[in-house]
DNA sequence: TTGTGTTTTACGACCTC
DNA sequence: GAGGTCGTAAAACACAA
């Protein structure tokens, strides 16, 4: 898929080492990990994944906009006003956070880019 | 159409507190 | 143990050819 990310992480830490040590877990030797079973999910009784409605999700986006994190008690009353499972509220949020933080990366590798090369810039100048 | 790339929803594995 | 992140499967969607 998106490799973008990763990309920025290694251009990012190879000119900055140690920046991203506590962000990014060295995962060198990964362990292989399971295959999801396919639509598990009966408790749905075969019902398909649902887009959220634009609605839900201006709501859901309200609360994260106010706080990233969800305490128990404001989960469940977010999850009866959207008529929605609390599960499904838990996963928004923290499918949420994941771009949110990824937008963060974004903009930080964009930062970095450009101060590098307006030193590489300020360096070929000096040298000449 | 349909093939393909991207986004969104959902979950398993693992981690932290 | 509850709730977090990470990685990814799979459905939904967008859109060029």
């Amino acid at each position: 898929m998106n490799h973008k990310v990763e990309d920025q992480m290694a251009l990012i830490s190879q000119l900055y080492p140690g920046v991203f040590t506590q962000m990014v877990p060295q995962q060198g030797e990964s362990k292989p990990r399971r295959r999801r079973k396919k639509n598990k999910d009966a408790g749905l009784s075969g019902a398909k994944k649902r887009k959220l409605s634009e609605e839900q999700v201006n709501l859901l986006e309200m609360n994260f906009g106010s706080e990233h994190k969800l305490e128990s008690d404001r989960k469940d009353k977010l999850a009866s006003e959207l008529g929605l499972d609390p599960r499904q509220v838990a996963v928004w949020f923290q499918n949420r956070r994941a771009r949110w933080k990824n937008k963060k990366l974004e903009e930080e590798y964009t930062k970095l880019k450009t101060s590098h090369e307006t030193i590489v810039v300020e360096k070929c100048q000096l040298e000449s």
